[in-house]
DNA sequence: GACGTAAGCCTTACGACGTAAGGTAGGACC
DNA sequence: GGTCCTACCTTACGTCGTAAGGCTTACGTC
């Protein structure tokens, strides 16, 4: 069904569906998630916005889209890692699932705006099914069986891909400045706010007051190490499916 | 500086900030979180969209009040729980825990919208604050340090207010239809489609295959149980990080 | 060459949306 | 009875996604 563009016919023009969602996937890493419009992205691509409808069928379209190329940037990550060998010990699925797992959020990092997309897709993206293919191939590996794959994959959930969301960060990194502008006083607010209400909450506040102060850096609320504390959970959810494998072996 | 409404004023209207969001909550609840609009919204109340501004500033303080209400439900629910005795052993932090996430987790079923709301909020609520905080409470009890209890709120994110993006789920609950409509036809495509491609995910589909022959229930994409699965995952983190507490003890 | 066809792009327009600006009416207080 | 505040309304603007249809260019076929 594809369209049989045969060999020596020249389009009027270079631009094709890949080359929109390039240019999506760009103009988000720029300007954030809100800045990408069918209009945004048409005078990006020096044309008018009814034109993208001949490349993607509506908005949902391009998006699903986008969120493939981001898929597909993770797969090529993956694909250049070392594979795991037949012959490797049933343990090295851990080390080897932790790889791959962090080299998608690698490249998750770099689009920050792609979780949010990849959330309200209602379709999977076949590229992205098959990452979690590799997944279920390392967990077999590690002698799960498929019922045990199965309950791995729901715990894991975004983290499977390199994301988790965080309910707690008070990161601000908004859409739309186009410089990476600091966010300080929000820090700074939301420490005042929570210091007003320390009766209410003295456990949250006891917590920060403790953990800002063993480590070295401010003192406010931004100083979670993402990349740690999310390699934090992601072990200990490893770990666990690690000796359920093992436990399913006798 | 909230305006001083003396004792025996009173106002034009009953209409108030709290009648707006609880209104808010019910359009949601009823027509999903796309007709959560301030034009329907006034049409719900029998005003114009424009007086909703007089109760509140725009359109994101009307979705951080309505994180508010929520969580002033689930904060409900959870005091309606037994509390935690002080003499109760260090190891019942984690039935209280797994208790009153669980508890969080039925209140957001019934708002199935609102963790979406939650997750695009840039600041945190008085009410959800709270709510970490008592779970902060719980782990103290479990001889957390608070440097685990940081971490540990960093390994449950989201599931520690009773929900996790399931990255997996092919539900197609979408907003809109007001009768709860089955979606057997999205199934049978999507299953179709994967068996298509069955040497491209080889694993995935054996995995389907596998599964969903023990599950006596449907042979398709959507037979699993979703509250079965997040206490599974639920448990996994909860275990690991008992073992750690323990640890700590030496 | 002439010609039909179809793809690629454009123009215009519609009905949503959030909300800025300013108007009006009715109760509270002097 | 004048003044003021507040709840509510009216009108209007700029944004969004996209339906409908027109123009132009490049091709395949004679």
């Amino acid at each position: 069904m594809t369209s049989p563009r045969t060999a020596g016919t020249a389009p009027r023009s270079a631009l094709t569906r890949a080359r929109v969602l390039e240019s999506a996937v760009d103009l988000a890493d720029r300007e954030g998630l809100g800045a990408l419009t069918m209009r945004s992205l048409a005078r990006e691509l020096g044309i008018e916005a009814m034109s993208l409808y001949h490349h993607v069928a509506n908005k949902e379209d391009l998006l699903d889209g986008v969120v493939d190329v981001v898929a597909v940037e993770i797969q090529d990550a993956v694909a250049r890692l070392e594979p795991l060998a037949d012959d490797a010990p049933r343990s090295a699925w851990r080390t080897a699932t932790r790889r791959q797992i962090l080299t998608a959020r690698a490249v998750l990092l770099r689009h920050r705006w792609a979780s949010t997309v990849l959330e309200t897709r209602k379709t999977f993206s076949l590229p992205v099914i098959r990452y979690y293919d590799s997944l279920i191939g390392l967990m077999r590996h590690g002698g799960f069986s498929y019922d045990l794959v199965h309950h791995a994959m729901h715990a894991l959930g975004s983290r499977a891909l390199g994301f988790s969301q965080e309910l707690f960060e008070p990161d601000g990194a908004t859409a739309g400045s186009a410089g990476g502008g600091a966010t300080e006083g929000a820090d700074d607010a939301a420490t005042a706010m929570l210091m007003q209400m320390a009766e209410q909450v003295p456990h949250m506040v006891e917590m920060l007051a403790a953990v800002s102060h063993e480590d070295g850096a401010g003192s406010t609320l931004g100083w979670c190490d993402d990349q740690s504390e999310f390699e934090f959970g992601l072990d200990i959810i490893l770990d666990g499916l690690d000796r359920l494998a093992e436990r399913e072996q006798h």
